[in-house]
RNA sequence: GGAGGGGUGGCUGAGUGGUUGAAAGCGGCGGUCUUGAAAACCGUUGAGCGUUUACGCGUUCCGGGGGUUCGAAUCCCUCCCCCUCCGCCA
């Protein structure tokens, strides 16, 4: 959500930096709901005062028993309340209508942030590691081995889902512990164990809706099925004003994620590259206005400190405008090579949104002493996305002969196994 | 799922139609006193929005939304949440 008064300020830059994203100038348009707004505003409080000081004194000619004067005073104000109720219905329509054309405006990107159309205008920053040749595809491996079904998933829940097993269904929760321990004992995060179904107010809070409904499943009964951690963990501090000296607040959570992938028909359809339900570990960041560009790369060091660990080669790019998310000023995607598909793929997107967020969800900080409320800076980032790890993990890790070998750092958590496809593992 | 009871400011808790943004207590902040602190005493202490160069003025908010009324924390409708008992259940 942005802020009326900001763009009012400069409505020209506002557009500028809209057209980056590919998006057609509006300031004009919120400009002009705004004085509609306003207008409506000033009306109905004009109104308001009256009937408020004509209240008063058929009050108090009431308390001295003088009905004579109250039904006097009454009478006098009688006109009042038809055009009361005009003005004050008339005040929620304005407001109505710039809230919900603010709420599909994407954030806009930070001044350092490349301009460009699509995926292709991404700025490669750095590389970590060797990529290695080509080797079989995840899925073949894991079907190989025998410990990755897609059919029985499929007659179960249908496509894109997975059922693993024995040693990759071990490997799936070891990777998941290892990542959220590491950002727990030596990256300061603090755990969660969180709802998977949310409501309307949380879900708008992060910027999935209300543009964005088609991407997420929904219960009957009208809950959400979280896309990513990201929605539960940054509404923790939504409808609050915390204390400054909290910030800044930094969560993990593992949890499931549910993506409808409508849209996505024919991309990634093989394999667990792009399923219904994957688990994620998620990295969220609440911070003042200060510090948050800072906490992004700070974030992105977490996340890539995964990779590092697990001796995968990888890649940080940086979105331009055209690419990033609703929600966000800045983004790192961190793409972990895949030899199975001699490419880079994403495991991992870190962003900085601003107050964005913040607004959005009403949560607001203060410092010590201060009156001055501010609204929260959030970032996100996968740290990291799970069934995407297990899918490098088996293309960097497989042996000539179908096995493959469990990195080290992950042994301690899959009761010392070594080599997944041998007799124990 | 059935029956009942509740949601008031940072906290506790009064308030069932009239100058109530809201008593009182606690907490916080400032001051007096003190070498300092405590105690005591005095003062102060919610969040938005509109308007104004500014001082300020106005307005909204007592779980959310709508309504009745000249006037609503108080009455009505609706939704949400919490608690107790019963039922069911991992």
């Amino acid at each position: 959500m942005h802020d009326i008064n900001a763009i009012r300020q400069d409505p020209d830059a506002f557009d500028a930096a809209l057209s980056t994203r590919g998006v057609a100038p509006c300031a004009a348009e919120l400009l002009g709901l705004d004085d509609g707004r306003r207008a409506a505003i000033a009306e109905a409080q004009q109104l308001q005062t009256k009937r408020n000081e004509a209240s008063k004194k058929i009050g108090q000619a009431k308390g001295q028993g003088d009905e004579a004067e109250a039904k006097r005073l009454m009478d006098e104000v009688a006109g009042l309340k038809d055009a009361l109720q005009k003005a004050e219905e008339a005040e929620r329509a304005a407001n109505t209508a710039l809230t919900d054309a603010l709420a599909t405006i994407p954030n806009l990107p930070l001044a350092d942030v490349p301009v460009g159309a699509d995926e292709d205008g991404n700025v490669e920053l750095r590389r970590h590691g060797e990529p290695k040749a080509g080797s079989a595809e995840h899925f073949e491996i894991g079907e190989a081995l025998g410990m990755m079904d897609f059919e029985i998933a499929a007659a179960l829940s249908g496509s894109r889902f997975v059922v693993l097993r024995d040693g990759l269904a071990r490997l799936d929760r070891a990777l998941g512990n290892f990542m959220i321990d590491l950002h727990i004992n030596e990256f300061g995060y603090r755990e969660n164990a969180l709802p998977v179904l949310v409501r309307d107010d949380a879900v708008f809070g992060t910027g999935q809706l209300p543009k964005f409904t088609e991407d997420l499943f929904r219960t009957e009964n009208g809950y959400w099925l979280i896309p990513t951690a990201e929605v539960t963990l940054t509404n923790l501090v939504r409808e609050q004003i915390t204390d400054a000296t909290k910030l800044p607040m930094r969560l993990t959570a593992l949890t499931p994620c549910f993506r409808s992938e409508a849209g996505s028909a024919g991309r990634d359809t093989r394999g667990m590259i792009r399923q219904h339900q994957f688990t994620k570990v998620e990295l969220v960041s609440i911070t003042d206005a200060e510090s948050g560009a800072d906490e992004l790369e700070r974030k992105t060091q977490c996340a890539e400190e995964v990779l590092k660990r697990l001796g995968l080669p990888y890649r940080v790019m940086q979105l331009c405008t055209g690419d990033m998310g609703f929600g966000a000023r800045k983004t790192y995607d961190l793409e972990v090579w895949l030899p199975g598909q001699n490419a880079y793929r994403e495991i991992s997107s870190i962003s900085y949104c601003g107050d964005f967020q913040g607004r959005r969800m009403n949560a607001r900080y203060r410092h010590e002493g201060d009156k001055q409320t501010h609204f929260v800076h959030t970032l996100n980032g996968s740290g990291l996305a799970v069934g995407r790890t297990l899918v490098a993990v088996l293309e960097n890790y497989v042996n000539a002969d179908g096995t493959v070998t469990v990195p080290e750092v992950l042994r301690p958590y899959m009761g010392g196994v070594e080599i997944i496809g041998e007799a124990n593992g």
